[in-house]
DNA sequence: TGCATACTTGGTCAAATTACCAAATGATTG
DNA sequence: CAATCATTTGGTAATTTGACCAAGTATGCA
């Protein structure tokens, strides 16, 4: 493997581990629904606001979505709309898999 | 949200999770391209045996791959293509992206 | 039966992640 | 300009992750 696939490799798993809390996989959910300022999150999902602010910036990080200042709000979009189709597939599975359900979703 | 959508969020990020590293990753890669035993991943991935087997269960445990056990080799398999669909979709975003792309492909 | 091969499991330790608080920045309002 | 609202940044502590080594289990072969 050479070294570029290295970093392609590394790249595509950052982009993985970005989706890989279940606060930013909400968020990525919500904004599928579209754009949405930072208050809006911090109300629903219950954390402190500055716990919010770095989940989306890892998300911005991984290039799954955008922001944008309007006055004092900040809002973010989501760049990558394939991610909820993979979400549906991942749903299927985890209904159809009796050994990971049991496990994943206790 | 319900105690049952929290759940489901919850084991959703498992998966996500589960591929979030490069070593994973890349055998998810090679596991579409047919089923491979623990030891061909051992040479090829440049790690201890036991820490490839480890990589293996977590992603058994998501519910991304089966093992079968056959003689003394222990075969896996990918379970979800799906995968593969996504993968393709980040890495054209990421070489879309050049924001993300000078960070993550660095 | 005894020994090698193919894994898995348990322990340990360093590094990464995540949450919160406090303080800083930036835009708006009185 | 001072005060306020929305958000980000920095610091710290608790938890999780990941890598290796050593030891354990299971299969196959001499």
């Amino acid at each position: 493997m050479t070294s570029k696939d290295q970093a392609l490799l590394h790249a595509k798993a950052q982009v993985f581990k970005a989706l890989g809390h279940p606060t930013r996989l909400f968020m990525i959910q919500e904004l599928s629904k579209g754009e949405r300022c930072v208050c809006s999150f911090a109300e629903q999902v219950g954390a402190d606001f500055s716990t919010v602010s770095k989940h989306l910036t890892v998300l911005k990080h991984a290039g799954l979505v955008d922001d944008e200042k309007r006055g004092q709000q900040v809002f973010y979009r989501l760049r990558v709309p394939c991610v909820m189709q993979f979400m549906n597939c991942i749903e299927a599975v985890l209904k159809s898999n009796a050994a990971a359900s049991a496990q994943l979703l206790r």
